[in-house]
DNA sequence: GTGGGGTGTGAGAGCGCTCTCACGGGTTCG
DNA sequence: CGAACCCGTGAGAGCGCTCTCACACCCCAC
């Protein structure tokens, strides 16, 4: 695809150049160490003289590796991209994947199109495996890559409880242990912010929320329960909501930070001292919650520890020594600051 | 790479099962015209029946095409995932490629390390064309892939003056128009929070905010600029310390849309009044500029326009078609709202 | 001096696809 | 009734690489 200019050099052309034959190069480049230093010398100054680089596909034609992992972000708001949770987790992938020398690459699905048009790809080929993130109830993708046998990965369980590797933050454990927390404070009337019921996250820190109640003997209250959907603007909306239902309460369980810190504006806004009036928890442990005003007391998910996993799975299944899916469930871990 | 299962059938099976030859089965997969129904129909029900998913590797290795763009983020901080502005690019740019069939995948050089990497996945063939977005002074990739010939378009005008294809809204002019709108509404002491100035929308913005001072007959003053990274945090901050410094401000253009509402809760948290104290005009027309308190006055650009300009530059090198780099400077439009 | 064991190298067979080219068989025209 | 033409098809070359295999060569033990 170069425009107007000489096709890229090939191995052979280097070949002659270098006196030796295409299979030396090949070695060369593939760092065999059956190779001589004066083969391997003229074969390195004649690809810096040439400006050789290998061609991936028809490399790929033949080891059948690309060392590309893809992941696909499968959400059809814009959203995800804003959260920081997520931000983090690109970064350590990408760094935890560049130490095995593989290029990460990320695939956006919004709509079912999309999921399909993503699906094909991976199926034709493109990618070594797949980290398949943030998953809403009616996702196509889950069921394409698994029957397509890619090696696939989730965060997150499966919302349909298939077989599939995964790691996971215990959302449930988390959550109970915060609003514990909170009715060990003296809290009673204890509310949430949930994330949106058709994910698994959602789902498993509200269930995680009520066993918390239950356990400090309080009950669960529907006015005290409304769905956020992750965002900063939908925790305040969802803490407004809240507010207006059920102006008594206390304390409140937010299902994420982005949300937590709308809920703080939302409780400001509306005269409310935090920790004072109403005290705050937040989950995910995102940079904005040691900074936000007041701090946010908020669920560590062991992020790095998931994502170092989640690799680890992957590259297990993509160099065929993994057997069977394997599971993880990374403990949580309450960070105490100011608001709660 | 399929873990334990037989390998995907290839051209030949389908075409042993079709009854037909290769180059026929290639010409249905092709849609090519000159296949008759019924040969067109076995090859159909073969590939069905087998479930054939075309080796892209095999066919790139022959067509030198992937149809596949890349969008590369070059930026250090993870923040620009965070930008709702780059979402909605990414949203458009998807929806814009898969008209012509084409994936895009994403890829993030955070450091020098990774730009790197990124210029040799690029350089190895993996994709048709890349879309540059967020450059730095700094950044590596511009030059890497500018000489390697890939199909190239950058969002904004490249730092360094070179020859390369750009789609750039006219950040100048808009920084202006929202100044001089400024001035006209008679304040007189009119801040700026800057974006980062080793980045050219940072640094074009700042000049057309001293470009519409002087037009209105207004003195620069130091004290009365300041330097944002393009967040909500950094721009708050920047806020808390032009107040700090000049507390007889009466308006702020605050170079981007999550900066201004970040301005807004500082000088809200002030105890200013917005517009009364302050007037605010923000940058980029973002989602939350209609939903924030006060609703944002600020400068949209016309990004479905920029991004399908971008798509059009670079497929048309893509294809061939190309005569050498294009540039488009596309205008910018003050919304004013009620925050100015 | 012969056999055995490295060690560096090259020839050559693919990987799965596309695409040119030639060919048989039908139609149309002079 | 033969030449000219289109249309559907298949044979086969080749895209740029990897990797097996065989070979030449050297060194050492017996």
């Amino acid at each position: 695809m170069t425009i107007a200019g000489r096709s890229s050099p090939t191995l052979d052309e280097v070949a002659e150049l270098a006196g030796v034959s295409r299979a030396t190069v090949s070695r060369v480049i593939n760092d065999s160490p059956r190779v001589s230093p004066e083969a391997r010398e003229a074969v390195h100054s004649a690809v810096a003289q040439l400006r050789y680089v290998p061609n991936r596909m028809a490399r790929s034609l033949v080891t059948r590796r690309t060392d590309t992992i893809a992941l696909v972000l499968s959400e059809n708001n814009s959203q995800v991209f804003t959260d920081p949770f997520f931000a983090s987790m690109v970064r350590e992938l990408s760094a935890r994947l560049s130490d095995t020398d593989r290029a990460l690459v990320l695939l956006a699905a919004r709509d079912r199109g999309e999921q399909e048009k993503v699906g094909r790809w991976v199926r034709q080929g493109h990618v070594d495996g797949v980290v398949l993130v943030s998953l809403h109830r009616d996702d196509l993708l889950p069921g394409m890559l698994r029957e397509s046998n890619v090696p696939l990965v989730l965060l997150g369980r499966p919302l349909d409880g298939s077989d599939v590797s995964h790691v996971d933050a215990d959302n449930a454990a988390g959550a109970t242990t915060a609003t514990e927390y909170l009715a060990a404070a003296g809290r009673r009337r204890i509310a949430t912010v949930t994330g949106p019921l058709d994910m698994i996250a959602g789902v498993d820190r509200y269930a995680g929320y009520r066993h918390g109640l239950q356990a400090a003997g309080l009950p669960l209250s529907a006015e005290l329960v409304e769905e956020g959907d992750f965002t900063e603007a939908g925790g305040a909306r969802a803490m407004r909501a809240l507010l207006e239902r059920a102006p008594d309460l206390d304390a409140v369980f937010v299902a994420s930070d982005p949300m937590a810190v709308g809920a703080l504006r939302a409780l400001h806004d509306a005269g409310r001292t935090v920790p004072g009036d109403v005290a705050v928890v937040g989950f995910d442990d995102a940079v904005v919650a040691a900074t936000c005003d007041p701090p946010l007391t908020t669920v560590a998910q062991p992020l790095d520890e998931m994502t170092r996993l989640m690799v680890e799975l992957l590259l297990r299944q993509v160099d065929g020594v993994a057997d069977g899916p394997e599971v993880h469930v990374c403990d949580t871990r309450l960070v105490v600051r100011a608001s709660a």
